[in-house]
DNA sequence: ACATAAAGTAAAGTATACTTTACATTATGT
DNA sequence: ACATAATGTAAAGTATACTTTACTTTATGT
């Protein structure tokens, strides 16, 4: 399981939907701003679990803010 | 972020797809057996970059796989 | 019935996602 | 210029995903 390869749209997508701030989201999938500064800054990718909530917030598919970057094949 | 709420259909799609063994599975997506053993049971959902490893290794996307099954809302 | 492959269980250790706290920087409005 | 909201950075701690090892149980074939 190597490192972060999953880049995200979250940061576009915030504000395509109604200027939402980073505490707002936060808020909304039950984590902390800190996490959702993380996962934008692709510090880290999330859990499945959170994956599937911020996609659930914006009302898109797991595939439409997060695109896995292959590097090893 | 609460337990496990993410189902999976990697069994079925172990056999869909050519007999596949647990092990054959993990060494295509780079985990041990014991991880495959542990997401196919539901111990623990799997992050984000397995689960993406896992799709592009059954050709289908992650929300053919897994399905986020909500309780607090 | 026997051998072997596949699947399961368990427990201790490591890696990484996520939290908490605290402070610094960058916007935005008046 | 000032106040305040929003974003960023950092570091230590907790929770959970994942590994490693070892052993047990269930399937499959001969």
């Amino acid at each position: 399981m190597a490192k972060s390869e999953v880049k995200n749209k979250i940061r576009r997508l915030r504000f395509e939907n109604g200027e939402m701030t980073q505490q707002q989201l936060a808020d909304k999938v039950g984590v902390t701003r800190q996490t959702i500064i993380a996962i934008e800054a692709g510090k880290y990718s999330p859990s499945l679990t959170l994956a599937f909530k911020v996609a659930r917030t914006f009302g898109v598919k797991v595939e439409d803010i997060f695109q896995y970057e292959d590097e090893s094949s």
